[in-house]
DNA sequence: CACCCCATTGACTGTTCTGTCAATCAATTA
DNA sequence: TAATTGATTGACAGAACAGTCAATGGGGTG
């Protein structure tokens, strides 16, 4: 097996352990049985148990990053169309799973405490608050809204942390798809000729001016 | 000192150090430290480490519950004013200071993979859930809204979460009053004729009676 | 076929931490 | 004052774990 398939499986196995047992019971022990292999060999591939968990930091992060930018430029150059798109990423099955939800939530609880975590996300974290600022600006103005743009940020990005966290915490009859529709209606209560509760409204701007016009 | 006070005294000492070093990092020792004491001491009072974390999180939930239903049994008996206080409580300083709010988080790491916790919670986040429910049927069926009263609970609570997770992870300039001023701004969002930017609109449906009647 | 390189194993070491316990100390009561 | 009770200490044992390393094995190359 090459050497990069091998670090990626032990980092698969890493982030398995971390949400079944939690950050503090997760051992080099436990992360080599889960990958099947003997536990020197994580040490093999990644010096120190810190380092391992560093880089199922970075690679979980990496894999956020791609998954919201990538949305991004799938879709055309309006903003309500990428503030649906940014809404959307974050219930798709490639960042919101069971287990990539725990383990995200095992490195929130110790990241206060360790200086690292904290500057390993927070250029990421700063990256996508603006980028979310940017977009709301955009569809505020284009919009005709009075909401203040950095503050509907906060309120969409915090609501999708806070589901997140419900998803985890709360039994199992809080599903993904609630947990999308309630940022859904979020962003309905936000950006009322934009998103209906089940999304992004069809014709985006054109319907909003013309009743305007017409209206007159 | 009683053995009730030495409890507490040790029990607020591991809050200290779980929002101090995290929960993976936090030992016996450590604690012990914090209160000045010797480590056997912990043992003596709480007879293993698992039961003194139980006990942590058992005196956090009771901290958070006995703050919102008194701040609830303070108002009158109005769904806006209700909701009002519902709010403001999560930010008071009795439960929201950095250390409580790290500690929760460290709590909430380690609480899917251990279903102590987690039923430990399970209730009280029931009981919680279900009172800001029936305030909102209440508010939408006074206030003449057409929300669907489950869902904006959803969305007001799942964004208080999400603004207590920033003003963790989020550098300082994100403080209290910001993130409290977001959850209002949301909730109005929600409850146009009852919330303001700085929150309750004051004599809440009267005044906007009276208005309405004086500007024609 | 023989050699070499590198991934892999598993036993071993030193450290850290939890939980125990006998000895000590302080306060209260007889 | 003496005795008793309960809180407190710190040394100790046992367990778990991270990190090391010499030995092994297998695939590729000369």
């Amino acid at each position: 097996m090459s050497k990069e398939a091998r670090r990626q499986q032990l980092i698969e196995a890493t982030i398995q352990v971390l949400s079944e047992r939690g950050f503090a019971r997760t051992t080099m022990t436990a992360v080599a049985q889960k990958a099947g292999l003997s536990h020197g060999l994580v040490n093999f591939h990644f010096e120190t148990k810190d380092k391992l968990l560093a880089e199922t930091l970075a690679y979980l992060a990496e894999e956020y990053r791609l998954n919201w930018t990538q949305a991004l430029n799938a879709v055309r150059d309006d903003p309500a169309a990428q503030l649906n798109a940014l809404i959307e990423a974050d219930f798709k099955p490639t960042v919101c799973t069971p287990e990539r939800l725990a383990a995200w939530c095992s490195f929130w609880g110790e990241a206060q405490s360790r200086p690292f975590y904290q500057s390993q996300n927070g250029a990421n974290d700063r990256f996508y608050n603006e980028t979310m600022a940017q977009i709301c600006t955009n569809l505020v103005k284009a919009g005709g809204y009075s909401e203040v743009p950095p503050q509907v940020a906060r309120i969409i990005r915090g609501l999708i942390e806070g589901v997140w966290l419900d998803l985890m915490t709360m039994p199992s009859p809080f599903e993904v798809q609630e947990a999308l529709a309630t940022v859904r209606a979020c962003a309905a209560l936000c950006f009322p000729r934009h998103f209906g509760p089940n999304g992004l409204l069809p014709p985006p701007l054109l319907v909003a001016r013309n009743v305007t016009f017409e209206g007159k």
